[in-house]
DNA sequence: AAACCGTGGCC
DNA sequence: TGGCCAAGGTT
């Protein structure tokens, strides 16, 4: 028995839906795996372009893993979070290792790839292979804390989530995953964080949320470090030196830094990443 | 399990 | 202006 929010959202997905890469028929499991690393945290329209960019330089997991990290880490150029291309680059090199250079669809082997969490293993293995499983990631845990428990926010990430929508799931693979895409779609588009757009909202009159009259309810959420002055601002900085110059002398990276203990914090937990790596006395990206 | 990890746009 | 927010994952 389908859930009346899925009803709801099939047809209004149908009608709705943005026309993004990922969606093109044929888009390919490789071609989903690297958007959901580089969606990770970073919003739509600053990942198409550089999408594009990477799937025509390396149009499969071989070709990726045949080059060295550094290309991975500099073609990423400023799209945030450096991590996420040494972590490609790394699933990559275990997809041609252990899969034979092709992405599992199964979700276990998929956890079992570098940098792919609870998100982007069922994304990928609903979205490129058609499976049946609940896809849950931020726009989804909104909706569902609104529409099912009433609330104005979700609470901090629970593995309870994917329980929550399993539930809305129908049976057939290509209608759950329908569903499972017009959710995260609806909290992409109208249930949005700060100004829902309730009144097109195909949900309104059954939403728990609206009929409880809006409350304002606790809000759990952890707030967000600030950056200025942060570490990370500091290993941002010396990973752009480094993405623009290639090799730099130890010294020369963000020289002019104002504090030079952070500085240097920034270099040893690069290095510790193995996003950065220092042979006689200078400092690049990894061979 | 709480903290950490980039970058830019928006109001 | 500055805090909030963005298709999370790892330790």
């Amino acid at each position: 028995m389908p859930s009346e929010i899925a009803a709801r959202l099939i047809p209004w997905y149908a009608r709705e839906q943005r026309d993004l890469p990922w969606r093109a028929p044929g888009f390919g499991a490789w071609g989903v795996l690297v958007s959901e690393f580089m969606l990770q945290q970073t919003p739509v329209n600053r990942v198409i372009p550089l999408l594009e960019a990477w799937l025509e330089r390396w149009p499969t997991p071989t070709a990726l893993a045949a080059d060295a990290p550094a290309e991975a880490v500099r073609q990423w150029a400023n799209l945030g979070y450096p991590r996420r291309a040494l972590w490609l680059h790394r699933a990559a090199v275990e997809i041609r290792d252990r899969h034979d250079g092709v992405v599992p669809r199964d979700v276990d082997a998929l956890l079992a790839l570098t940098g792919i969490g609870d998100y982007t293993a069922r994304a990928v293995a609903t979205f490129a292979y058609g499976d049946r499983h609940p896809v849950v990631d931020t726009n989804t845990r909104r909706v569902i804390a609104r529409a099912v428990h009433g609330r104005a926010q979700p609470g901090p990430p629970h593995r309870r989530d994917l329980d929550d929508m399993e539930a809305l799931l129908p049976e057939g693979d290509d209608a759950a995953a329908i569903v499972n895409a017009a959710a995260m779609e609806l909290g992409a588009v109208v249930c949005v964080a700060r100004t829902p757009r309730c009144d097109v909202c195909p949900l309104l009159d059954i939403c728990a949320w609206v009929s409880e009259g809006r409350p304002e309810t606790p809000d759990l959420r952890r707030r967000q470090a600030k950056y200025e002055g942060s570490d990370r601002q500091a290993r941002g900085a010396v990973l752009r030196a480094l993405r623009e110059s290639g090799s730099l002398p130890q010294q020369a990276v963000i020289g002019d830094w104002p504090d030079r203990l952070q500085r240097d914090r920034a270099i040893l937990s690069l290095l510790d990443d193995g996003l950065i790596e220092a042979e006689d006395g200078a400092l690049h990206l990894p061979r």
